[in-house]
DNA sequence: CCTTGCGTTCGAGCGCGCTCGAATCCCTAA
DNA sequence: TTAGGGATTCGAGCGCGCTCGAACGCAAGG
């Protein structure tokens, strides 16, 4: 996907260690500083997605977009907020459906708050399994390679065991 | 054994967050002490996979099994090692052709070694990159959940704005 | 013998999230 | 005026990783 990229410059501006600045997260957060109405390959632009996804979203019902004289999409900053909230959440593993149900909550109105937060608990777990999920996976094939190079591996000094997993031969 | 190392690790790299899932779990599971030929039921049990799926990845050239007098599929331990291999590493999001990829290098003989430890750097620096991502999403997410509850919201004390992403009127 | 239950092969189908193509329309620049 | 580039709608197609169904085979129990 294209926001891959935008994930890249995200991180860019991210230490090494991983643990995200403040900085970063209200860059991350910050639906305030939006820009007045785009056109569609603008909004893309800025979204960092393709013009296909951008309708593709909108025939989803994630988001209402109004037009120019011509009919041209015209992306305004109400618009734009909700889409850098979408492309987030997308970003973030949310699948098409829960965020198409978040969606339908917010335009439900203010009595859905709960329900809404609820979801974002959920999100927030589902993130934080797939995080130590990731770290059992980082240290499997970190072990992994260890026994591989040898170099550094912890106690493989058996000639005999080249990949225990996958034999050669 | 290894394999405490393997765990310990594991575990470390958990940190506070809780019991890992049960898939994740298994995914670790030691490849030295794997049991005896298997019927396919036994070993998809074993290995927390369906019968068809691994049927899909005999089909996909991942393993060889062989066949009892009836013609039915008998696992042995090479080929458990290998699928323990193979689902360790779908597990931790590697696609499928190049996991083909890599049993392919396998096969070919243990010369491939170096270009087969290559593929697994890869594959650590993408877990690692994946990881990362999930921290700025799970920051963003927190973030957008604390100004949720305002209980610990940084700097969200205006009562008028609710949601700045996904305006509810 | 016949049912039950698990196995086999093969190809088709599915759910997801885009991605693309065709036909048409609008605006601008030469 | 005409060519171009980019916009529109609509439905179809795609890549991935399974998942399933049809039609059949084998083995054991009642």
């Amino acid at each position: 996907m294209a926001t891959d990229d935008l994930m890249s410059r995200a991180l860019a501006a991210l230490g090494e260690d991983g643990a995200p600045s403040a900085d970063v997260i209200h860059a991350l957060a910050d639906a305030d500083a939006v820009p007045g109405p785009l056109p569609i390959a603008e909004a893309a632009a800025y979204l960092d997605v393709s013009p296909h996804t951008l309708r593709y979203y909108e025939r989803a019902g994630l988001v209402e977009v109004g037009r120019d004289a011509a009919g041209y999409r015209l992306y305004d900053a109400a618009a734009l907020r909700r889409l850098v909230f979408v492309t987030r959440m997308r970003l973030s593993g949310m699948p098409m459906r829960d965020v198409q149900h978040y969606i339908a909550l917010a335009d439900a109105g203010k009595e859905t708050e709960p329900e809404r937060l609820d979801l974002l608990l959920e999100h927030r777990d589902t993130i934080r399994r797939r995080i130590r999920e990731l770290n059992l996976s980082l240290a499997a094939t970190e072990y992994k390679i260890a026994t591989y190079g040898g170099a550094t591996g912890p106690d493989v000094t058996d000639p005999d065991v080249t990949d225990p997993d996958v034999q050669d031969d």
